[in-house]
RNA sequence: GCUCCCGUAGUUCAAUGGAUAGAACGCGGGCUUGCGGAGCCCGUAAUCCAGGUUCGAAUCCUGGCGGGAGCACCA
């Protein structure tokens, strides 16, 4: 399909040449929406009607007979107020099958990045603070984002930024010290009310507060390898020890649970010594200058202006942006090259995000824009934002076993028992993905728990279900001796049936839509890596599982009669593929029993 | 106050300047001798307002109105 692709573009830029129009960005060749269009449409002959001098409709005939000429097995037509649609005769569908057939674990493998080493940095939750559903968001774009550019040839370093030092921790600690009989350190919801309960003596109370700000600029000293004064900042230095343990036990419980895994980890207290270092010699350098007794940056010196901001306290403690430049030379360090770095953040943090980017082009410019921060939408509860600082959050591991819950309830006599508790996980996993990755990325995604926790309609489960019920079809297929047992041989019988001629005539319209979708797949990944959207690939199946239901539901597909089964098990294997692998790119598991 | 983002069926979301604005949830009606009813079919219902650019605007521009975010020692 990629070929196909390349060759109508290359047609068109000769044309382009030959007709002296300017090549525009808005003369585009695309997947139309609706089939009734064909497989691709063009829109250029509206576009270069003007400068051509020549009626759309004219121009339109003319692209079309040089497209005929020059592709093989394609219909060419002249539609509308002149756009081109491009429709695929059965033979070239033919070999599109075969290729997703052939080799269904690289159906859809592009080579934009081959070569390429890229991190991307992702989740980031803070140790003494909930995993909240803020987290699980930043997990999932994170992770689809990574598995499409892999998918692109490149390889992915994840990496996972974990903020254990700072006001946030010397809150939490607070609390554990003052009330040591209300919270365990090792439990990490403990942790999290300790946290909440920081957070409103700081605000409430004026002796808590400095006491808090103390433990603050102790804890980055012993961090540093001072040693402690006394018994008190060893208990200090105790907890701490524990309570961070804790908080990261439970987040590598929750990763292997989202089936995401990271290949190295980053903390702020290592970060933040290397970055007040960096700081401080951009001072010296220049780049930092001191005002009001802290150490800021100039956001007028980027280009547009940005906001002006600390990055040393005048406490002397490095703030998150200071941490942040000690984690660009820890990925340098740990990682080494790279030829791009990707860090998610959400929309509130994108002004930081181009500050951190500038002022890392100005300190290192081998890096300058390639150090990049990709913005995902805010998660508002129907109630207002959500805060971890108030305690008003949804945990991530609540909503997951809510999830979960209701998925063993609708497996009743489907799934072997020993199973059960495997495939719940992944259909739970599954509904957050998807109702986080379906809309774009960059929009604030209203979420209402009661809502979120369906399993029905445009969804994970729905897309899963599709999937299974496709694997249990080829089961059938050969329970009944239909299709043979052995995988290699069934792609093989499958591939050669479709070179036998006549096969796709004998199809239902229905089945003629799944395959035309399905064959789409590489060019909807290439898009979905062009524009770091893995909702177009989300949007794509379900327009592919809900033609594949729709077939379902029209015409039996395993049928007595071998040769009338083989064509369609042959589309429904492609169907299959095709929706394996976006799953998978999404970073949802695609089942085979639910 | 300044900067940025967003306003599409009752609700949550799609739509690459292009063809009849597409789904899901909800609501109403239907689908048994059929491979998994977490499904399928039919119906219901929308581009915030006013200008402008364009052959063509939900999309671009200007001005309103409404919502959200950011703007110095938090992360």
């Amino acid at each position: 399909m990629r070929a196909l692709w390349q060759e109508v573009e290359a047609q068109l830029a000769a044309l382009s040449e030959a007709l002296a129009v300017e090549s525009s960005s808005a003369a585009r060749l695309t997947l139309p929406e609706s089939l009734e269009h064909g497989d691709l449409t063009i829109n250029h002959a509206l576009v270069w009607a003007r400068a051509a001098g020549e009626s759309p409709r004219e121009l339109a005939e003319c692209i079309r007979a040089r497209l005929a000429q020059s592709l093989a097995g394609v219909e060419v037509s002249v539609a509308g107020p002149g756009f081109v649609n491009i429709r695929l005769c059965p033979e070239i569908l033919t070999r599109l099958l075969q290729e997703a057939l052939r080799s269904p674990t690289q159906w859809g493998a592009g080579a934009a990045r081959q070569g390429q080493r890229v991190v991307v940095e992702y989740t980031q939750p803070n140790p003494f603070k909930a995993f909240h559903i803020g987290h699980l968001m930043s997990n999932t774009i994170g992770e689809a984002v990574s598995r499409i550019i892999e998918a692109q040839g490149a390889a992915v370093v994840r990496a996972n930024y974990q903020g254990d030092v700072g006001p946030h921790v010397a809150k939490a600690l607070w609390a554990l010290l003052a009330f040591p009989e209300a919270y365990s350190v090792e439990h990490a919801e403990d942790l999290g009310k300790a946290y909440a309960r920081g957070v409103r003596a700081y605000e409430e109370n004026e002796g808590a507060r400095r006491a808090i700000e103390a433990i603050n600029v102790r804890l980055y000293a012993l961090l540093e390898g001072e040693k402690p004064k006394d018994a008190r900042e060893e208990e200090l230095l105790e907890l701490y020890r524990k309570g961070r343990e804790a908080s990261l036990r439970h987040f590598a419980a929750l990763y292997q649970m989202l089936d995401t895994h990271f290949d190295v980890f980053f903390f702020e207290s290592e970060a933040a010594p290397v970055g007040k270092r960096i700081v401080e010699e951009g001072l010296r350098s220049g780049v930092f200058e001191e005002s009001e007794g802290a150490v800021v940056f100039r956001g007028e010196r980027c280009n547009p202006p940005l906001h002006t901001r600390v990055f040393l306290t005048r406490q002397g403690t490095p703030t998150y942006e200071a941490k942040e430049l000690g984690l660009v030379r820890l990925k340098q360090d740990r990682i080494g090259p790279f030829d791009e770095n990707i860090t998610t953040v959400a929309v509130e943090q994108e002004s930081y995000g181009k500050l951190i980017a500038c002022v890392v082009g100005l300190l290192w410019p081998e890096l300058a824009g390639r150090y990049q921060f990709l913005t995902h939408g805010l998660l508002q509860l129907t109630t207002g934002k959500m805060s971890s600082r108030t305690g008003e959050v949804i945990t991530g591991e609540s909503l997951l076993s809510d999830l979960r819950r209701r998925a063993l309830e609708k497996m009743e006599g489907r799934v072997p028992p020993e199973r059960r508790e495997e495939v719940a996980t992944a259909v739970a996993v599954a509904a957050v993905r998807f109702a986080v990755l379906r809309q774009g990325r960059g929009k604030n995604i209203r979420f209402d728990p009661e809502a979120s926790l369906s399993l029905t309609g445009d969804s994970g489960p729905y897309l899963q279900y599709t999937h299974a019920r496709l694997v249990s079809l080829q089961e059938r297929a050969q329970r009944e001796g239909v299709l043979s047992e052995d995988e290699a041989q069934r792609e093989v019988v499958l591939s050669d049936v479709l070179s036998s001629g006549g096969w796709w005539c004998a199809l239902p319209a229905e089945a003629q839509v799944v395959a035309r979708l399905a064959i789409r797949f590489p060019l909807v990944v290439d898009r979905a890596h062009e524009e770091m959207e893995p909702s177009i690939l989300a949007q794509y199946l379900l327009a592919l599982a809900g033609a594949v239901n729709r077939w379902y539901d029209t015409e039996p597909i395993v049928r007595p009669r071998q040769e009338e089964t083989l064509p369609r098990l042959a589309v429904l294997a492609a169907a299959r593929t095709s929706l394996a692998r976006g799953l998978t790119l999404l970073g949802i598991t695609p089942l085979e029993v639910m």
